[in-house]
DNA sequence: TTTTAGATATATCGAAGCGATATATCCTTT
DNA sequence: AAAGGATATATCGCTTCGATATATCTAAAA
């Protein structure tokens, strides 16, 4: 049987404690989300797939009124989790519209270039300073055996800067380009 | 009138020069490709509504008995594209499989993580491989003036030769966890 | 010399992904 | 009492991706 991605990523979710679909979602969003997505229209119907391949179960688990379903991992799902993370990794795509306005900058005169490299830079830090922010919850949570969400999360702080130093040094490029010289 | 990321990037791989669908194909293929790529599904439909919108302008020029246009960038469409490089970008995405895989590790046990690791690394640099194999047409360009597609690219080399560097880092705290304590 | 493989050129399909939104219930705050 | 926001499930339209179909041209191999 084949299975997206996405499907693995929702296995890799139940697969420590059952959740619904919305506790996925709001997983992904808080972890993975900088490196894989998913959105509710892949989450729902995924469910149901997994569900009738056998790799989770479904147990109603309403809260009061309103009905809920919480997914559990099955033996067969672990299986397919663990073989899938034992292939090499095959996906590795980037969409960066500032690259992507920096390759055509010469259409530009060039001091406009400089306010492209500036917006990317204030972007990375952004990003940089909101996942620091989650640290501390995936700091907490490293203490129960777990080191790989810590490990990926810093992993992410550490691209963004290293990706707005860049920046940086671009900008400077551009402004005093002799020195590019000097220094090679 | 609103336009996709990708209209602009045929508006972009045109302004130099005119060129055929394929040729723009093959030139994103060639520098874009890693961190904005297109498909012809997306090339041909867009140059057609393109042409409708008075940006470009097809001319025939046909190669022997193969027929064959190629589009040129009008006044309209110069002034949409500057106009679309002075706007703040607003798309960053990334879906690395590689990064997902090591998230769920724990699922695991730890020395097989390493492997993932060592795929990822091994993918990062071939990756800047081939992307220093194509930077002398890039720096022989580089010499008429925009400097911006050899900046990208050699940018697109430190970012890979960075990630396969942390990978290392990784892989190292992996095998001897006590070292991380000791540095920090 | 034939043929065959690869490059050029245009086009389209299905599958997957994304963002937004609809519906409904619950809880907390004003 | 009302409003706003969180929980929960679901779906729709659009874009994008990868693969492939069709056809012509060129260069190399048999």
């Amino acid at each position: 049987m084949e299975l997206s991605a996405t499907a693995y990523v929702i296995l890799g979710m139940v697969s420590r404690e059952p959740r619904s679909g919305y506790e996925i979602k709001g997983l992904v969003d808080d972890t993975t989300r900088f490196f894989w997505a998913a959105s509710y229209g892949q989450i729902y119907p995924e469910l149901k797939r997994l569900s009738e391949a056998g790799l989770i179960e479904g147990v109603d688990a309403p809260r009061g009124e309103r009905k809920r379903t919480v997914y559990a991992i099955t033996p067969e799902g672990r299986a397919a989790l663990q073989q899938w993370l034992r292939q090499p990794p095959g996906i590795y795509e980037m969409r960066e519209e500032g690259l992507l306005k920096l390759f055509f900058a010469g259409a530009l005169p060039p001091e406009e270039a400089v306010a492209t490299l500036r917006a990317m830079r204030e972007h990375r830090l952004g990003v940089a300073e909101r996942l620091r922010s989650i640290e501390p919850k995936a700091l907490a949570k490293d203490g129960e055996g777990d080191p790989f969400p810590l490990m990926v999360l810093r992993g992410g702080i550490e691209f963004n800067e290293w990706f707005a130093e860049w920046c940086e040094r671009m900008e400077a490029q551009l402004l005093d380009p002799a020195r590019e010289k000097r220094s090679s």
